[in-house]
DNA sequence: TCAAAAGTGTTTTTTTTACACCCATGC
DNA sequence: GCATGGGTGTAAAAAAAACACTTTTGA
């Protein structure tokens, strides 16, 4: 491999935000710095992506190495590139490839084997408390997941694979923070082309009260576009 | 500065995909490669990254030197960063960071001081014909902007600063491939919060024929969010 | 005065919203 | 039976679509 020096030399991160609900409330994934630059300090998991290694391939390996979080088919998708010379004056040029990950509650509440010392944050406590442009990029990424809600499936990745409607609106209720019409909410959704499909069976609410709900699974493979957007229902 | 070499050792570049509308027909910005690797074939403009240089500015720069297109306020965003390990196996580990911009026509057919080899091709006409990984980065550019143009300012961003209601609908109606109605077109749009707003002068048309239009500018600085979205206007 | 392009009005259709009501279950 | 949450019906309101019609200009 030639490596020709007319050419400044950058290194490359990949800093993933990792979003849950935990009880109703939107939390991000934090792990508290052991190296040099703002050791110490809490920061988005991620790391340097090695020689031969693709940017979201480098994403699901840090974020399984720091945190434990390890699935087959996670929800990843490129969040923006992030790359001020001054971003990180101790190590050189460093630019950093974000990446956005969904994933239910049940499984952030696992931690893997090799967890180290990995936290669920809740957003709205998080005003800047972050190392580098951490606060920017995870930002960037509640705006983001917010505006994907609308007209994409991706609501379904904060659940498991089987759901109601009750659980899928309350999503939607949580990150938006207001309140959906039952009824008509159920009509939208049952009526977007592709969005989700029966399973035939039901379940109890947790209280054990009321009509048990008709489970449902998503359709689409959790973030590709809806035939129709949803147009944030009203109350 | 110090440059550790414990972790690998990446080059880092900008690509931009340049649209404008060619006498109504979407097309994006190319220049004929003089260096090495895929020497004469055609590429979307862009290069490395110098020191101490920001993203955008090298996007910006590098548009400027090849091309001669050059804006006090370029609409430029970022696009999305390509870095499979293969993508240019010649000259080492080269991530890019891709750009969109878009131009009004005008702009577009005067080249300035050092163009080079530069022209415009009709994105139709491109199925397989540019060098790297740049095929797939004009498509996601397509992709993204027929996308923006529902929620965002963006259409104003390919006229010039004044514009009348019937250039604007052509935009539209040039990038979706589907006649809008001018009457409802004209209504959605002096409806909409922010988007544009009158001058108070008029224009003939260019045959002469016909009520002048009334002239507006956009409202918001070319592509953020809209109030509402314009959902795609019927025939 | 006629054609052409801009812009306005008006009706029909569709979608959204609000909210009443019925259903299925545990206690 | 009754409280509780799930799910359906329906009427009012708003938005979108279709299209007729008026306005302003040059030839």
């Amino acid at each position: 491999m030639v490596y020709t020096s007319e050419h400044p030399i950058f290194y490359v991160t990949t800093d993933i935000v990792v979003l849950t609900l935990m009880d109703g409330v939107l939390s991000a994934l934090a792990v508290r710095r052991d190296e040099d630059p703002h050791a110490g300090e809490l920061a988005l998991p991620g790391g340097f992506v090695r020689e031969g290694e693709d940017l979201d391939a480098a994403a699901r390996r840090r974020l399984a190495d720091e945190t434990g979080v390890e699935v087959d088919e996670l929800v990843l998708e490129q969040l923006r590139t992030y790359g001020a010379p001054d971003r990180d004056p101790t190590r050189g040029r460093v630019v950093s490839v974000a990446h956005l990950s969904v994933i239910p509650a049940p499984l952030a509440a696992s931690p893997g084997a090799r967890t180290r010392e990995a936290l669920w944050l809740p957003v709205a406590e998080l005003p800047g408390t972050l190392a580098f442009d951490h606060n920017q990029i995870l930002d960037d990424a509640i705006e983001r997941t917010k505006a994907k809600l609308e007209y994409t499936a991706l609501a379904t990745s904060f659940l498991d694979a089987e759901f109601t409607l009750a659980e899928l609106r309350s999503v939607y209720e949580s990150i938006w923070g207001s309140e959906l019409d039952p009824g008509n909410f159920q009509r939208k959704i049952r009526n977007s082309e592709d969005f989700v499909e029966p399973t035939g069976q039901t379940r109890r609410s947790p209280s054990g009260r009321g009509r048990p709900a008709e489970l449902f699974r998503a359709r689409k493979r959790r973030t590709e576009q809806l035939a129709s957007p949803l147009t944030r229902v009203a109350l």
